[in-house]
DNA sequence: CGATTATTCGAACTGTGGGTCGATATTAGC
DNA sequence: GCTAATATCGACCCACAGTTCGAATAATCG
């Protein structure tokens, strides 16, 4: 047993160490942006060798992926469950986006991130990267929310893709824009977003 | 007088060749991002050499801020007229975002690079360009009215600027999100405005 | 202990791309 | 036509940043 125990320690190790880089790489995007930011800075800022981060990465775009990807998935798995829920499409809809705005205040530079990363890559690029499949999914579920809101007369009737875009770039604004960081609260995305969606079925 | 004639004509011809060499350049940005757009492929696509780009401009740099500075100067000018009316808060805020999607929807590859290429440069380098002035007051007479609005009862009583978020955020995502670049219609954005804003005072 | 393997790192390599040079052509003015 | 200014351009330069190398150190194991 001991070489498995030996083996799992070291891989153990391996994970924490390619985290601590993760850790580095983010803090230097955020500051520098996704071009800006330089190999020697990250692994500066992190606290390895410039060669080891490539004994643990193979380039620097796989660096970005792997904080996507990580990002991308976590979040799908907290949202994946709220989703299970068997509220109406609205609430479900709502409260989906009430908890990406709990995990914002949590990590902001993380979702600064995953939110504004992607436009870095032109859309070839973005298309078949892992991390995409959990955006997907994520875009996946909330049109369906908004397609069975409308028939059941919880949304108002338009396009849902015009009605998704809307809400997306609502959501994106109130939490992202503007350079006074001050969070937003839950309740301000509520108010928002009840306004834009209608009273009908709110108070439901 | 023929000096003067000549030198005329010589000013003219040297500015229209500024010109094709920021169309290119906007071809370019517009495919390749910012990054991605290699001087070298700017030549090739405006047609001149290399180094005759650095004979009309002294930078790459350059070339994006004339493409910045150009833009967002016409913009406010189209929108400065707008706002000099005498219509309600409401009104003449909704009147300007419209005047913008109108125009966007008459060259799209120039407003896509307008609003989006800023969030290429960190927000230093932002802050010193020409380019944002004009920005900077279409912002603040935006603000006015949204400030004007509520007094007047026309606007939900919220925080000015959370209503600007929510406004820059929606109008954004209904006129650039999504792959299919289907224009969008001035009467859908001015539903969509109309039930974030609210119903008191739209029918007035 | 050796010896084999895993890890770390600065130095060196290399491709790329922004910017310059010098030579050439074209035009303007007389 | 001749000269000076204007315009054009491919070849070159060089700094920078991603990547690799080779040596040195540390951990594992029998």
């Amino acid at each position: 047993m001991t070489k498995t125990a030996t083996a799992n320690r070291k891989s153990a190790e391996r994970a924490a160490r390619q985290e601590l880089i993760l850790q580095g790489a983010l803090a230097v995007f955020r500051e520098k942006g996704l071009e800006g930011a330089k190999i020697d800075e990250i692994a500066r800022v992190s606290g390895f060798g410039k060669a080891t981060l490539y004994y643990y990465f193979s380039s620097k775009e796989e660096i970005f992926s792997a904080l996507l990807l990580n990002g991308w998935r976590s979040l799908w798995r907290e949202l994946e469950e709220i989703a299970r829920g068997d509220d109406s499409p609205r609430t479900l809809f709502i409260s989906m986006l009430k908890k990406i705005v709990e995990l914002v205040n949590t990590d902001r530079p993380l979702y600064e991130f995953l939110f504004q990363a992607p436009q870095s890559f032109t859309p070839e690029e973005n298309e078949r990267s892992e991390w995409k499949v959990y955006q997907n999914r994520l875009y996946k579920v909330l049109m369906e929310l908004i397609e069975q809101g409308i028939q059941e007369g919880e949304f108002p009737e338009m396009e849902p893709r015009l009605i998704m875009r809307a809400m997306g770039g609502l959501f994106h604004g109130l939490v992202f824009l503007g350079k006074d960081r001050k969070s937003i609260t839950e309740n301000e995305i509520e108010e928002m977003l009840g306004s834009l969606l209608g009273k009908a079925g709110q108070t439901k």
